[in-house]
DNA sequence: TTGAAAGCGATACCAC
DNA sequence: GTGGTATCGCTTTCAA
């Protein structure tokens, strides 16, 4: 293994010169500098990561906690931890990945050993068990989702509240009176997800502020589940013409249902979609969808961590602005018959 | 920070003591034991990761290499990345992250700077250049997927051969003569990867064996290029009545298309999938398929990592079988009208 | 601008 | 069965 005191004697200097030249925490004279990088070139040198800790207190780690096996939103999971994984590298940090299954205990774990220097958790509930641990943690932490109480937490998501609003206003704007919701699995609610509960809230408000119906229904992923609440949603409200679904897994359901039960994308309904720009082109229509910036979600995130590493700062929550992709599942609402043109 | 010092000094004992509980590597007095534990527990201590890894040249960490960015099966891949995150901790390891974009410098850096004591790699290419950095490094490492030449190698991988060989003799059985796969995107193959190879090979050549007609085509992700695939197939021939998707992204757009064109799955189409079990209940026709188990795949693959660690092994390459799910997508072959019952 | 040396918190060897 | 202590490789203070 090739140490910092093999290089220094490789340069002809102390190993605290090298350790220096390495950090930039004081000025080095250019020779100095070239004979220590060339030396550290030649002999492959990497700092030893155990050493570094123990020594400085910093292990370029930062633990990321995700929610691996939810079968909700794998793909948009998948962005978020790619995102975040890029933009830690971009920082020169590594990512330790925890499980949420792991539970509270393993934050603790985590922080105690000194394994990470800062924790970034994801799927945070209404009442997240983690999140009085984290505050106990006394670490730095952001938080990708947020609970009810964000005292002294810091945060990012997504604005769903937004997103929601963005596919009603649209749908208005096309002249829809009379729109329906297809949310996620009934467990996503109960957990307290906080963005599924968001985005519902967003859906109702936002319809009763341009004065359209509009009724929503959670939606458990399997085929003949969303055909059920594809009815439901027909049975309350016969004139739907706007629907907007904010469930990935059923959406190729959906889809097929509709088109069975003779209603077509868009001439009689127009549809939005939640979900990822892959899936929206591998349906018969290309889907108008609201795009999950994950990778601006990731990076924000990563960037406010390693704030809190450098120096001190304030918790805030920050949401990010959705955007509304325009293809071909929407168009204007069919004329009612009983409005008559002038 | 609680130490080991701390926490000797409350048992009353020298701090090497506490090391031995911890550790189990030499005989211990019950009461001893107990004065110990207590104190750990009391004062929450853990051990430090950095300290431990420097003093004992270990560091109880696996590095996962894995393409979190590959838009191809990311329901899968993530299912791996959970499974073997899971049997990590089983074995006392925790997970550090890396992308496959780092590319081959990634893994000389956590080598040589001590951030893990092995590695796991995932999405092996044929001629995969993280391959030889890997033989170089002489750390412990299993590749999920398997390349070209696996001398020196541990791999683990599902056996893509003998699925697509389940798959063609299933169809087989129930009387197909013509059958159809539609494969992964053309750049998966171009880039060599085995399993998308294998499978397509397993097929022609089962097939051959069976003494049955077979066509294949890579596919890309969109519902077009679906659309042409299906129609360049039955171009190709236009008696088949069996179907495999080794395509996740399109599995609904090939239903739709199905439909569209006036065959219905079954009746006329028997089709069997290769993906997640959550998937083939989402779409309207509950799907057969071919499941990777990708549970044991991650679970063996810690296993095989963790036999390394701990005393020297054989290099060696496992493949797991594939299991097949009988769904509602798969029947017997309508009679052909040449031949005559008897 | 550079060097010497004291830790950081464990492990594991050598004694007893 | 237990204790003392050198050691791991680096950072950072103190001195020059």
């Amino acid at each position: 293994m090739v140490t910092i005191t093999d290089v220094a004697q490789a340069a002809g200097v102390a190993p605290s010169t090298v350790s220096y030249v390495l950090s930039g925490k004081r000025s080095i004279s250019p020779k100095t500098r070239r004979l220590v990088e060339e030396s550290i070139r030649r002999l492959g040198y990497h700092p030893h990561a155990g050493a570094r800790a123990l020594a400085s207190s910093r292990t370029n780690v930062i633990a990321l906690v995700t929610p691996l096996r939810s079968d909700l939103n794998v793909a948009v999971m998948m962005e978020f931890v790619a995102s975040v994984a890029k933009a830690a590298r971009e920082h020169d940090y590594d990512i330790l990945l925890l499980t949420k299954d792991e539970g509270p205990a393993a934050l603790q774990r985590v922080s105690s050993s000194a394994l990470a220097d800062a924790l970034i958790v994801m799927d945070i509930e209404a009442d997240d068990p983690r999140v009085p641990m984290l505050l106990a943690l006394n670490r730095p932490a952001v938080l990708i989702g947020a609970p009810d109480s964000t005292t002294g937490l810091t945060c990012v998501d997504l604005d769903f509240s937004a997103a929601a609003a963005g596919c009603v206003r649209r749908l208005a704007d096309l002249g829809h009176r009379s729109i329906a919701l297809i949310g996620q699995p009934p467990g996503v609610y109960r957990r307290g997800t906080g963005y599924a509960r968001r985005f519902m809230r967003g859906f109702t408000e936002t319809a009763a502020e341009f004065g359209i119906r509009a009724v929503s229904r959670p939606c458990p992923a399997s085929y003949e589940a969303s055909s059920r609440c594809l009815n439901e949603l027909f049975a309350a409200d016969p004139g739907i013409t706007g629907l907007v679904v904010h469930n990935e897994a059923v959406l190729p359901a959906v889809l097929a249902n509709l088109r069975q039960s003779g209603r077509s994308v868009p001439a009689d309904i127009s549809l939005i979609a939640v979900c990822p720009d892959s899936m929206a082109t591998t349906q018969p229509v290309p889907l108008t969808t609201v795009t999950l910036p994950a990778e601006d979600v990731g990076a924000l995130a990563v960037e406010m961590t390693v704030r809190q590493l450098t120096g001190p700062t304030t918790p805030q929550t920050r949401l990010l602005a959705p955007r509304l992709v325009t293809r071909k599942s929407t168009a204007v609402a069919a004329q009612p018959e009983s409005e008559e043109e002038t």
